[in-house]
DNA sequence: AATAACATTTAGAATTATTCTAATTCAGAT
DNA sequence: ATCTGAATTAGAATAATTCTAAATGTTATT
């Protein structure tokens, strides 16, 4: 073997703890270390969308120690602080997504994979009539049907 | 007390059976009386867009023998037959609309309720990417803030 | 460096939402 | 009236989320 370093627990390098913890102070958020290694999986699985319990286990890997309702706690620090987002898309679990850009989910009912649709700015989003009075802070789209990849075995079947 | 028939249950003039019953037989369900009741509570709290347990509870008023399982039963049949769609707005019960007109969902953050925002059609609903492949077969639009009536109480305080 | 004040984390219990199961009942076709 | 498969039932089981009280960690103050 190689003179590696051991290191129980791999950290990706565009993970570093650092960069993490900044965006979680810049937040406005105090930076612990439940809170840098739940954001920190979030960040690296965003394309799973993953649900707390997900979440859960894989920041069981590099903190042990952590609990179920630590992960609760911090997804929601989080999402109050406008690093994640909340997506509820089943009569399932919560999933969570750490990308704030504007952009859509789409559920594939055939797989339940989740996807990000990158989209138009605000204003476009919906031509929906906003009555008066209403203050709208937040926009959600989701849209369901059938990913490229099931499609195609739906056609061979 | 005035020659009026009894009646132990009573049920709106636009509810009449037979209304509701050829509705979900038009949609190509069958129509039993659970169904019915089901549905029937659904159309008459549209506004409110009761959970599962809430229009269980209502239901009962009406059939006491139904259960729990049969209103979820029926709720999933009323939804895959396109009569019914599921509103998944908060980490909690997801709620049940029968208004399948396009439109919106807009969540008070302060007081709970829920609004339908009647709303544009579905090829200008969204102004986003939907990459080559996929099949979109529902969009949902949901808001959050603030309805007027919170809006005005909290700027009294 | 000790302390006070407060926020966060923890384990596990409690609660809530939803699904499952197996027995029974019902609707529609024959 | 009978058959057959679908729908309904009660209640148990599972899953998701919240709560609780004790322990720990953090920050500001001394």
């Amino acid at each position: 073997m190689k003179d590696v370093k051991a290191r129980t627990v791999f950290v990706p390098p565009h993970r570093e703890r650092g960069a993490v913890d900044a965006r979680i102070a810049e937040a406005g958020l105090r930076s612990t270390a439940q809170r840098s290694v739940v954001y920190g999986v979030l960040l690296e699985h965003a394309k799973e969308h993953p649900t707390a319990d997900e979440i859960f286990m894989q920041a069981k890997i590099e903190k042990p120690e952590i609990s179920m309702a630590t992960v609760y706690n911090c997804l929601d620090a989080l999402v109050k602080h406008h690093l994640v987002k909340q997506v509820h898309l089943e009569r399932a679990a919560t999933r969570y997504c750490p990308n704030m850009d504007e952009h859509a989910h789409f559920l594939c009912e055939t797989c339940g994979e989740v996807w990000d649709f990158e989209g138009a700015a605000k204003p476009r989003t919906s031509g929906f009539r906003v009555p008066s009075g209403f203050t709208v802070t937040q926009t959600e789209v989701n849209m369901r049907g059938v990913c490229p990849a099931c499609s195609e075995q739906e056609v061979v079947r």
